[in-house]
DNA sequence: ACATTATGTTAGAAAATATAACATTGGTTT
DNA sequence: AAACCAATGTTATATTTTCTAACATAATGT
């Protein structure tokens, strides 16, 4: 399922909160931007907006860092573990429809509320969790 | 685990990715809190900060909302289920030491930061998953 | 008809984020 | 040692986002 992947690349957040999550400081998060190694999506204001996924960089990208591994390092790096990725789905799908950032919140929305009808009256709390994992 | 309802009551999102994913107004979301049916955290300088269960409660407000339900009634129904939750919860557990979001996000750093010094050097893709489901 | 409820809209202030420039620190290189 | 460079800090100024508060409005209940 690509539920998942949705959900994990889905810019949800600002740069304050990704601060607090990574202890990286925004110049910080800025430079590694420069340098190409996350590319977080903008909002209409050119605000930066960060997914799971660009949390999950941010991390990786502290932890090399802390090893004694340099941005021109880490670049390469990031491009193996692209091929990686590629060559590993190239073994089983055919190509997919790319999709615009509202359409994947669209999705979402849809998708969360389809699953709030089915238990619409009874009282067990709603689950945001499909969002992420 | 209470791993689980710490990272679903960590106070992430301000109020326009909130806005996106609920399809709600930011006056509904103020509206709402003005009758206490959702009471997100503040930063430092008063934005709102809501959690994923924040979230959740915005979602079943809508949904009770489409239904014809006032907010009265949500109000009720919101304390019932408050209710059955403490009585769950007082057959079990003593009470539990109160956090503040700030040590919260440290136990989270941790947990996570913790995880990967484990993988450091393998090139599989960080996990930020563990924030959240 | 009148009140109330839920939401829209607008104005002005404060907070968060943006870019850009310059500063600093710790290693390298010559 | 002097000069570099990489990574990050700091500061200034602009823009975007969010805040509260007030007033407007459409729908509903009385």
């Amino acid at each position: 399922m690509t539920g998942k992947e949705i959900r994990r690349s889905l810019p949800l957040f600002p740069i304050g909160p990704v601060m607090e999550l990574t202890d990286l400081t925004a110049r910080q998060i800025r430079y590694y931007e420069e340098h190409q190694l996350v590319v977080p999506a903008r909002t209409k204001g050119n605000q930066r907006m960060f997914s799971l996924n660009d949390i999950d960089l941010l991390l990786e990208i502290k932890d090399l860092l802390d090893q004694g591994v340099n941005i021109a390092g880490i670049k390469q790096i990031f491009a193996m573990k692209e091929e990686e990725k590629n060559r590993e789905i190239a073994s089983k799908q055919p190509t997919k429809k790319q999709l615009t950032d509202q359409e994947l919140r669209k999705i979402l929305r849809s998708e969360l509320l389809g699953e709030n009808r089915l238990k619409q009256t009874n009282l067990r709390q709603g689950d945001m969790s499909r969002f992420f994992h």
